[in-house]
DNA sequence: CTCCCGATAT
DNA sequence: ATATCAGGAG
């Protein structure tokens, strides 16, 4: 396990590494924003960006998504893996927002998480981005990243990986450094084929070190 | 725990 | 061919 100094090491470096780490869902308003982060389950950014920018043209407000049957919404985000819970998921949660919330996206995280395909990685997201609460969203990459360099346990829940990471974070630095890990995540220390050999945090990691080893 | 699932990188 | 991608519901 790493100690204080080490962790802060590791935020540091990060945000030397990737100083304008910032969510990369595109958007216009909470409610753009919350379709664009149900689409990105098990799915890059990327191809999230590219479906919603036909997306939100189409649909405004969640009376639209409501205005068309399923199999439409299906078709319109068709290219995502995921797509009928998905788009299940998008007219429930419109119906949702028009008879509990007045049309609006809920502004806190007890709230959001009962939206339908609204979980709590979701719920963090939309919280820290579109409100401002400071979160700190445990996805693939987060989780990843903080159990090789050994910020936490390789055996720890998702809740577990968020507890420590904020308890060993000050909240101000919460949003910041959530985002500095999934760049760091995405495009160094990836899942597949991490960048070992040129990781400035080497030196503490302990999945690095034995990673090198084997090779070579 | 399993299932949902197409696009992309390796 | 296969692992992985800003996970969540049942």
């Amino acid at each position: 396990m790493l100690n204080n100094t080490q962790i802060r090491q590791c935020l540091d470096t990060m945000a030397e590494m990737f100083p304008d780490a910032e969510g990369e869902l595109v958007h216009s308003n909470p409610f753009e924003l919350v379709i664009a982060v149900l689409l990105s389950a098990q799915c890059t950014d990327k191809l999230v960006n590219k479906v919603t920018a036909d997306l939100f043209k189409k649909y405004k407000t969640p009376e639209d998504y409501l205005a068309v049957p399923l199999e439409e919404v299906e078709n319109d985000i068709r290219s995502i893996g995921l797509y009928r819970s998905k788009a299940k998921n998008i007219q429930k949660l419109c119906r949702t927002l028009i008879d509990n919330y007045n049309g609006e996206v809920p502004q806190t995280k007890e709230e959001l998480v009962k939206l339908a395909g609204v979980g709590r990685k979701t719920a963090n997201v939309v919280a820290s981005i579109a409100f401002n609460e400071p979160s700190i969203a445990v996805d693939t990459h987060v989780e990843r990243v903080s159990k090789r360099l050994g910020i936490c346990r390789w055996k720890d829940s998702v809740v577990e990986v968020e507890n420590t990471l904020m308890r060993k974070v000050p909240r101000e630095e919460w949003s910041v450094t959530h985002h500095r890990m999934i760049f760091f995540g995405r495009y160094h220390c990836k899942a597949r084929n991490p960048n070992c050999p040129e990781c400035p945090l080497l030196e503490l990691c302990r999945e690095g070190k034995k990673r090198m080893k084997k090779i070579g």
